[in-house]
DNA sequence: ATTGTTATTATGTATGCACATAATATAAGT
DNA sequence: ACTTATATTATGTGCATACATAATAACAAT
């Protein structure tokens, strides 16, 4: 009652919520009833409650109230995996090697992805991802040149094509897809396991304003996890 | 200049970060004099540039001022898998069957994780998840009793352990690991794969307020892919 | 030179007010 | 009865103002 910050608002509303004083699906008072419980400004209330619908536990509508969320939908939050960080987030010494470095027509379903005509030519390249000297990941990549003519002229012996992009484009949107499969010859070979091995793998496409830049795979080394909290 | 809401402003910087104008890692001008370019208030200005802070493309500090952030942090958001909602966004029909459901002491690791004593006994449950009758998902889980005592009596014929869990503990906490396994003889079996096949594996672990509820580790068939945007 | 004080600056927060907007309930007109 | 207008309600938004707070700079005292 001494001092009531949106902040302080919030956590309390949030307790009522997890507690189950708001009950799930269940209407709560209005912002005028509020204010004056918490006794402070309006304002105050609308922010608090604001913030808890952008959190998802609440669903507000102009009259009709506010709710609690009915069914919560459980969100988490990752960084997109920068390998470079990942590895020395283990506290190994990152490196890269570049495999391949080529102009070449890539595959349809490439070229589909990419959002380019089959004849266009694309960038490839191919990557080995070494923590400590020892193979972490392989990546797989193809490059709209349409979207980033001047990445020929970088130097991707000091900063790796992905960094390059990011700083290049720093935000665009994109997709991301896990999955495990088995290990092909080549990507055993790449990442010293068997052929065979379970490997999880990150299938990422990133754009910026309904242009394609770049489409790639990660096949990480066996053990490998990757950690999220919610 | 005839309606700046807080939207369009943000939307407007939001351009300016992305098209380079704000350099990346650069400080922007401070609020007042955003105000009177936009021409409104400084509150609204206010606004537009927390969002936009908290939405990681900005960083700002007292005095010091607004700066466009550094290394922009790709984040993406997915929902935390309910595997009755991925089969049915799938068009398959759910159901699930109840393989195991017994009270036992749990192995020191499990015992470790939900933070009980290794001589406390815990709910174990495997459940095959089906789409259409055919096996999608094996799950294996561990319960701390003492965090939802009365687990014991829900009616796991109707709803899922999980479903269960979310409408008695809606906002907990919780932590995600992904990986890649090669498929045992038991998991193998459970979801209709050769040994050796390679499994997505999601190992997830709840609590609230410091007490663990529940950990557990699905095994998807072959060939699942977690899909999620950024 | 070191320490302490004060001023300055930019963001952070709270409030009162006015009006906008959406959804609904009520009353009026035909 | 059916449509249309109007009032009501609850949230959404913008503005002006005031004060809080954190970080820094400028300055003085020792």
């Amino acid at each position: 009652m001494t001092k009531q910050s949106h902040n302080t608002v919030r956590q309390s509303m949030q307790e009522r919520i997890e507690t189950g004083e708001w009950a799930l699906g269940g209407l709560i008072p209005g912002e005028i009833e509020l204010a004056e419980e918490y006794g402070c400004a309006r304002t105050t209330i609308n922010r608090a409650l604001q913030a808890l619908a952008d959190a998802g536990m609440l669903v507000r509508k102009r009259k009709g109230g506010t709710r609690v969320c009915n069914m919560p939908v459980r969100q988490a939050k990752f960084s997109i995996p920068v390998v470079r960080e990942q590895v020395e987030a283990m506290g190994s010494q990152y490196r890269h090697r570049v495999l391949v470095n080529t102009k070449t027509t890539p595959p349809t379903s490439i070229a589909t992805r990419l959002n380019i005509s089959d004849s266009d030519k694309a960038l490839y390249i191919e990557t080995v991802h070494l923590a400590d000297d020892r193979p972490f990941a392989f990546e797989s990549r193809w490059i709209n040149l349409k979207a980033v003519p001047n990445i020929v002229d970088a130097p991707f012996k000091d900063i790796s094509v992905n960094e390059w992009l990011i700083r290049s484009v720093p935000f665009s949107n994109g997709d991301v897809i896990f999955s495990a499969i088995n290990a092909d010859e080549k990507i055993a070979d790449c990442i010293e396991a068997e052929s065979g091995t379970a490997v999880f793998v990150v299938d990422r496409t990133t754009w910026y304003k309904e242009e394609y830049i770049t489409t790639l795979k990660l096949y990480y080394k066996p053990g490998f996890q990757l950690y999220t909290r919610f």
